[in-house]
RNA sequence: GGAGCUGUGGUGUAGCGGUUAACACACUGCCCUGUCAAGGCAGAGACCGCGGGUUCGAAACCCGUCAGCUCCGCCA
């Protein structure tokens, strides 16, 4: 080894000590014949100080030393004389004396600084990934999704899961998010699939009877990026047998706050046990079914009172059956006219990206004996204005936003709003984490474009036991075994307990639109392997990349990933994707084809 | 497929119709023996993403295009 101790573990207890150190010359502070260098390696940062005078050799090679050079100091640890130390490091009350400087690999200057955590232009983010990465800010957050990644395989282990690899090779599938397809050259005109989730696989494995099972499991998923998106991304996969809906939510939830407790100790969970949210309530409130719950801003309910105002888009709508909703923003009210018209125009360019046709609103003056502001106040009578307040729980200096349209647009708009205010008024803590069950998800949503049901998780999730009737009767009714755990705005887990009998299984294939032939081509693998002897099962899949997001407090995917992806799916380091060889073309009977050009 | 934002020395930004294109950091040289975002002095470095157009004149205005980002669609 080139080096004895890290950098960053010296301390006064060391003093004295003859050690060998390497890394990255982090910073030089060249005072003539006096020079500080940090060094710094993965642990952290060690000062080493070369006097002119004393050490004449290493001096010399101190002066050409530049940032980023890779370098071994040998030499000796002394405490720094008194009044020198720096508290800020935690090496800071000792230093490196050395005897010799080893350049082990200069460097070039940088692209961008690696020494300090300015911003940097996202392609060269990319390009440089590996410098990018040398960040100790970066460093951190991926040794950290290691150390979670090791507690979960301990955590698991412990309580007697087994971790079983799956094929990454393996079947398309017509449901859900588009695959990336492999050629096979051994089976011409023939494709495996990458695994968008170990689903099915999972699932055998019950059948197959290893009751607990779990794997930190790549899935790819070709669909468009997003900022907490990426084509492949890594998730706890697991599935337990002989369970109920209970059993594998209080699983994670013991996982989720060990975890917790033991990485981000700063951070406070908003409650504990976790909050379990019904669909409809959080929809009806927040418009998501992942809301962040670290801020209020919730929706109510006015249409009764709205509807009887005399604002004629609001008597239309409540008459139509469209919900209005009132949002209370706090304080935003107290602005003068004519910020609030331009933040309220902002506010209606906003949601009409998302399919509103425009935004209502009233500002409460501070002073009781002022007029309220805004387009439609003058609708309302005072008795229905009391009411209102009453209702939204109106304070002075409030801003009310009013929302109304088909419902789904309605919470389009709830969410938008939400999102956005919190952004701009600071109000999500990020010393909490809001970590919330969402539940009673309806089993299916209805397709407009397909006029047909289409499941809300998959396939084979089970309806809650008393909704089973429903298959037969009124499937929109159906609530799905599923379970979301939430965290400050993501979906950070989902699983459900499955369906172990065909005949319930059965029911749902012609509610689909799948034929019980076409169902038996795509998934007769397992209908066969549930006739058996299948044991009931469920299980959860949680997003490890977005998990290390909501720890770390990132509000990019990339962050937390060591090589990700631009939003055109590019790795901008390597250059993939980039064209294949004819003759990797032809072992595959692959023909490619130009796509048209745009006239 | 669609909407929006951004693109100016290596990096981050200013400039938004006439500027020797400004500033900070980084970089180069010199000075400096207790610095730690070291300091001081001097200096080099940008045809303003690319291609058209408007104009006496374009970094700036218009059109197109490319790239990055955010969002909608999509993501069981």
């Amino acid at each position: 080894m080139l080096k004895t101790h890290h950098c960053g573990e010296l301390r006064l207890e060391h003093v004295g000590q003859h050690v060998s150190v390497a890394g990255w010359v982090h910073r030089r502070r060249d005072q003539g014949g006096l020079i500080f260098l940090d060094l710094r390696d993965r642990s952290g940062i060690v000062q080493v100080r070369i006097d002119e005078q004393d050490q004449p050799a290493a001096h010399a090679a101190g002066s050409s030393l530049r940032s980023e050079f890779v370098v071994q100091v040998i030499g000796t640890v002394v405490a720094r004389p008194e009044g020198t130390a720096n508290p800020e490091l935690p090496t800071g009350e000792v230093e490196v004396v050395p005897e010799s400087v080893v350049v082990l690999n200069a460097s070039k200057v940088p692209p961008f600084l690696v020494n300090r955590e300015d911003v940097v232009d996202e392609e060269a983010k990319m390009r440089f990934r590996y410098l990018y990465l040398r960040r100790p800010n970066v460093q951190k957050n991926i040794i950290l999704r290691h150390q979670v990644v090791k507690f979960i395989r301990d955590y698991l282990d412990e309580r007697g899961f087994v971790e079983i690899e799956t094929p990454i090779l393996f079947k398309t599938t017509p449901e859900g998010a588009r695959d990336f397809l492999v050629p096979s050259r051994l089976n011409p005109g023939t494709f495996y699939a990458l695994p968008q989730s170990p689903q099915q696989l999972k699932q055998l494995l019950m059948v197959a009877g290893y009751e607990r099972y779990f794997q930190i499991a790549r899935c790819f998923r070709d669909e468009d990026l997003r900022g907490n998106r990426q084509p492949e991304f890594t998730q706890l996969d697991l599935e337990m047998s002989f369970v109920q809906r209970d059993d594998v939510m209080a699983l994670i939830e013991g996982l989720m706050t060990t975890m917790a407790n033991k990485f981000v100790p700063e951070k406070q969970l908003l409650t504990r046990p976790f909050q379990r949210l019904t669909y409809t309530e959080v929809m009806e409130k927040y418009g998501s079914d992942k809301p962040d719950l670290r801020y209020d801003l919730a929706a109510v309910d006015v249409t009764d009172i709205a509807g009887k105002s005399g604002f004629p888009i609001f008597v239309q709508n409540a008459g139509e059956g469209k919900p209005i909703k009132a949002i209370r923003v706090p304080k935003m009210g107290a602005n003068s006219g004519m910020q609030l018209r331009k933040e309220t125009a902002n506010l209606e360019d906003l949601v009409r990206t998302v399919g509103a046709k425009g935004l209502a609103w009233m500002a409460i003056p501070e002073k009781e004996d002022e007029e309220v502001k805004g387009p439609i106040g003058k609708y309302f009578t005072v008795d229905q204005k009391l009411e209102l307040f009453a209702r939204v729980g109106i304070q002075p200096g409030d801003l009310v936003l009013f929302t109304s349209d088909q419902r789904d647009i309605v919470y389009a708009v709830v969410d938008t709003l939400r999102r956005h205010l919190a952004e701009k008024l600071e109000l999500a803590d990020p010393n909490v984490l809001a970590f919330a069950w969402v539940i009673d998800f309806p089993l299916f949503f209805w397709s407009e474009e397909e006029q047909r049901w289409d499941p809300s998780q998959h396939m084979f999730t089970m309806p809650v036991p008393e909704d089973v009737p429903y298959l037969d009767s009124d499937p929109g009714k159906a609530r799905g075994s599923q379970y979301d755990l939430i965290c400050n705005g993501q979906e950070v887990a989902g699983g459900s307990i499955r369906i172990h009998e065909r005949a319930v299984q059965e029911k749902i294939f012609p509610l689909i639109g799948q034929t019980m032939e076409r169902a038996k081509e795509q998934f007769g693998h397992m209908l066969e392997a549930f006739e058996y002897g299948t044991p009931p099962h469920g299980g959860i899949a949680s997003g490890i990349d977005r998990l290390i997001m909501v720890l770390s407090g990132e509000t990019n995917i990339r962050e937390v990933m060591a090589f990700p992806k631009t939003q055109n799916g590019a790795d901008l380091m390597a250059g993939a994707p980039s064209p294949a060889e004819a003759r990797q073309l032809a072992d595959l009977f692959i023909r490619v084809v130009e796509p048209a050009k745009k006239s």
